[in-house]
DNA sequence: GCAAGGTC
C-alpha cells in the first residue's frame, strides 16, 4: 500500500518523536527547521519524516471589513461566513508541511484520535493538497502512545473522516458568531452611558463562559435570598458509670425556644439517661482514583487554595520539564503498559523514599481504578523523582513544589491500602427523649500516611454497653441560626461544569479565568463571588435570552452538532442555531436602552469598587 | 477588541 516517501503529522512534538522511535526501531535522525523538529527514519522500506504541530494550525475569523464594531451592525455577522485562515503563530508549521508535502507521495495523519484531531487532520489536508495533486492521505488512530498501539495504528491505516472535522468547524463558526454578536451588542449597549469610562474593556458573551457565570450567580442569588431562621438544640453533659465525661446531643431541633427549654427541663429532672443502642461499624475508606485534569485542579484548590488556572499552568511546566506526565487527560485507569514499579524506583529519589520502599517490598501492586478512559493519555503521574530543593531552585516558586509533591503523593496513594476507621454511635434515652453521640476512631491510617489531606479528625466515644446508665450533670439549650448556602467553590464549579458538559478538561479552568479577567466574578478564599456586573449581565441575559446562559446550552449545542456526524448538512445545523440566536438578538435589541443603563450602572459599581480596593 | 478548542 505504501511506498516511497511518507510524511507523518502528529498533534505535538512528543508524539512525533515517540512515533518515530517506535516505527524506526531506534534509528532516527533529527533535523531542525527553525524551531520545528523533524524526525527522519525508514519504516517498511519507506523513507519517513515525522513532525509534531502545536494543535490547530487554522482558525476561523471574520473578514477584515467586518472588524469595525461601530460601523458594522452586529446582526450582519449572522449573515456572513467566517473564513478559515492560517494562524500567524503557525505559518512556519504550514511552510514546513508544504515543503515536505511537495516531496512525498503519502501523508499519514497521526493526530490525536478525537474530534479535534480529526479537525486538525483536515486543516493539514487543506494546507497541503494544492502543492501536490498526487498526495494520498491516511489516518493513524491510536488510543495510547505505546509501541503496541502505534504499530497497530500504522499497520491498519484508515481514511480521514471529514464529517467529524466539519462538526468541529461548525462549532468553531457558531462559537465565533455567537460570541462576536453578543459581545458586540452588549458592549455597544453601554457605550453611550459610559463613553471613555469603558476604557479598553468590553462585555463579553460566550457559549461556555456565560453559562459558567450563570452557575456562580445563581448560587449567589440563593444566598442573598436566604432568610436565616433561629432554631434550638439541646446538649446533655453526662458521666459514664466509670466516671468518663460525655456529651450527647438531642436528635431533634426546635423552632420554639420555650419548647426546647421544656424538653431540656424534663431531661434534667430525669437525672439520667439509659443507653439503648451501641453501634460500632468498621469502615474502609478507599484511596483516591488515578488523577485526571479536573481532579488535579479541584484537589489543588481544595487542599492548597491554588487556583485551577495556576494549577494547570504549573502542571504544564512540570510536564515540559519532565517531572510529571501529560497533564491534560480524562483517564482514571492506569494502562497495563504503565510500569508502576519503574515509577516507584524513580520516586526513591524523593523525600518519600521510605514509604516508596515499603510499596516496592510488596509482591503485588494493586492500584485503584476509575472508570474513564479518553483513549489518548494516561492519568497524571510523576515521571521523575525530585527533591524539594531541586524544584525550588529550578522554578523559584513554592507552588511548583506543592503541585509536584501533590502529584507524587496522589500517585503513591493510589497504590496504598485503604484507611480503616471505626464509626461509633451511641443512643441513650432520658425519659423518651432520644440522645445521641457519634465518634470516629482511626484503626489504620492506610493511604492517609502519604495523603494526609483526606484524613479525618478522631473523636473517640468512651466504651459503653446497652443498659448502662449515664448520670446527667448539665443540660444546655443552644440558640442557632440556619446559614445561607456558601458561594460556589471553584472545586464545585469544576464539578458542575463537568456534569453539564461545559468546556473540556483542558479548557474548563480557562472559562473560569475569562470570567475573572472580565470582572464578572472574583475568587476569594476558594469561593466564586460575582460582581455587580456579573450579576447584572446574567439578570439581563436571563430575562431576554435565557437559553444562551442556561447551563445546558453547551450540551444542547454539542448534541445538535453531532447530527453533522450522522450525515446532516453542516450549513443547515449552523443556520438552525443562528436562527435561534437571532431571535434572542432581536429581543435584546428591542430593549437596548434599558439593558445599557442597567449594565452601565453595574459596570461603574464594579470597577469603582475594584479600584478602591 | 468578539469564542472555544488545540498546543508551549
Amino acid at each position: 500500500m505504501l511506498s516511497g516517501k511518507v510524511l507523518i503529522v502528529a498533534e505535538k512534538d512528543s508524539v512525533a518523536r515517540t512515533v518515530a522511535a517506535y516505527l524506526s526501531g531506534g534509528k532516527v535522525k533529527v533535523l531542525r527547521v527553525g524551531k520545528i523538529k523533524t524526525y527522519h527514519f525508514t519504516w517498511r522500506g519507506c523513507s519517513c519524516v515525522a513532525l509534531g504541530l502545536r494543535g490547530h494550525i487554522m482558525d476561523f475569523d471574520f473578514e477584515e471589513r467586518y472588524n469595525s464594531w461601530l460601523r458594522v451592525s452586529p446582526e450582519v455577522l449572522f449573515k456572513v461566513d467566517p473564513v478559515l485562515v492560517v494562524r500567524e503563530e503557525t505559518v512556519k508549521y504550514v511552510r514546513v508541511l508544504r515543503y515536505y508535502a511537495s516531496r512525498v507521495n503519502t501523508i499519514i495523519l497521526a493526530l490525536d484520535s478525537d474530534s479535534e484531531g480529526e479537525a486538525i487532520s483536515y486543516e493539514v489536508i487543506l494546507a497541503t493538497y494544492s502543492v501536490n495533486p498526487r498526495l494520498r492521505y491516511y489516518r493513524a488512530l491510536f488510543s495510547a502512545i505505546t509501541k503496541r498501539d502505534i504499530e497497530k495504528a500504522f499497520n491498519s491505516l484508515t481514511a480521514p473522516r471529514p464529517e467529524i472535522a466539519k462538526k468541529v468547524f461548525a462549532r468553531m463558526i457558531l462559537d465565533l458568531t455567537l460570541g462576536a454578536v453578543f459581545t458586540r451588542v452588549l458592549t455597544l449597549s453601554v457605550r453611550k452611558y459610559l463613553g471613555d469610562k469603558l476604557g479598553s474593556r468590553f462585555l463579553s458573551y460566550g457559549p461556555c463562559q456565560s453559562p459558567v457565570l450563570n452557575l456562580v450567580v445563581q448560587r449567589a442569588l440563593e444566598r442573598e435570598k436566604f432568610k436565616p431562621e433561629k432554631y434550638y438544640t439541646i446538649h446533655v453533659y453526662a458521666k459514664t458509670e466509670d466516671g468518663k465525661p460525655l456529651r450527647l446531643d438531642h436528635v431533634r431541633t426546635y423552632r420554639s425556644k420555650e419548647e426546647a427549654q421544656k424538653v431540656a427541663q424534663r431531661v434534667k429532672e430525669h437525672g439520667f439517661a439509659k443507653v439503648t443502642l451501641v453501634r460500632n461499624i468498621k469502615v474502609k475508606i478507599p484511596p483516591p482514583k488515578p488523577l485526571d485534569t479536573v481532579e488535579l485542579e479541584r484537589r489543588l484548590s481544595r487542599f492548597f487554595n491554588i487556583r485551577a488556572k495556576i494549577a494547570l499552568d504549573i502542571a504544564e511546566e512540570l510536564y515540559r520539564n519532565g517531572y510529571i506526565s501529560y497533564p491534560r487527560t480524562e483517564t482514571t485507569i492506569y494502562p497495563p503498559t504503565l510500569n508502576l514499579r519503574e515509577i516507584l524506583q524513580e520516586l526513591l529519589a524523593t523525600e518519600h523514599r521510605e514509604y516508596v520502599q515499603e510499596l516496592l517490598a510488596q509482591p503485588k501492586l494493586t492500584p485503584t481504578r476509575g472508570n474513564t478512559d479518553d483513549k489518548a493519555h494516561p492519568p497524571i503521574y510523576p515521571t521523575a523523582g525530585a527533591t524539594r530543593e531541586e524544584l525550588l531552585s529550578r522554578f523559584r516558586r513554592r507552588e511548583f513544589w506543592i503541585v509536584y509533591d501533590f502529584v507524587t503523593r496522589h500517585f503513591l496513594a493510589t497504590l496504598s491500602p485503604p484507611a480503616r476507621v471505626l464509626r461509633q454511635e451511641v443512643i441513650a434515652k432520658a425519659e423518651n427523649v432520644e440522645l445521641r453521640v457519634t465518634g470516629v476512631k482511626i484503626l489504620e491510617l492506610g493511604y492517609w500516611r502519604i495523603y494526609p489531606f483526606e484524613k479525618v479528625s478522631e473523636k473517640i466515644v468512651p466504651e459503653l454497653r446497652p443498659g448502662e446508665k449515664l448520670r446527667i450533670l448539665r443540660v444546655e439549650v443552644r440558640e442557632n441560626e440556619t446559614k445561607p448556602p456558601p458561594y460556589l467553590s471553584e472545586s464545585e464549579l469544576l464539578k458542575l461544569m463537568r456534569a453539564y458538559g461545559i468546556g473540556t478538561d483542558a479548557t474548563m479552568q480557562d472559562h473560569i479565568h475569562t470570567n475573572v479577567v472580565r470582572g464578572y466574578f472574583r475568587i476569594f478564599r476558594k469561593r466564586c463571588i460575582p460582581t455587580e456586573l456579573g450579576k447584572t449581565l446574567i439578570l439581563v441575559l436571563s430575562k431576554h435570552a435565557s437559553r444562551l446562559v442556561d447551563p445546558h446550552f453547551r450540551a444542547r449545542m454539542e448534541k445538535l452538532l453531532s447530527e453533522i456526524v450522522q450525515g446532516r448538512d453542516p450549513r443547515s445545523v449552523i443556520e438552525e442555531m443562528k436562527r435561534e440566536a437571532y431571535q434572542y438578538y432581536l429581543r435584546l435589541r428591542g430593549k437596548l436602552d434599558e439593558i445599557g443603563r442597567e449594565l452601565a450602572e453595574a459596570f461603574l459599581k464594579t470597577f469603582r469598587y475594584a479600584r478602591s480596593k
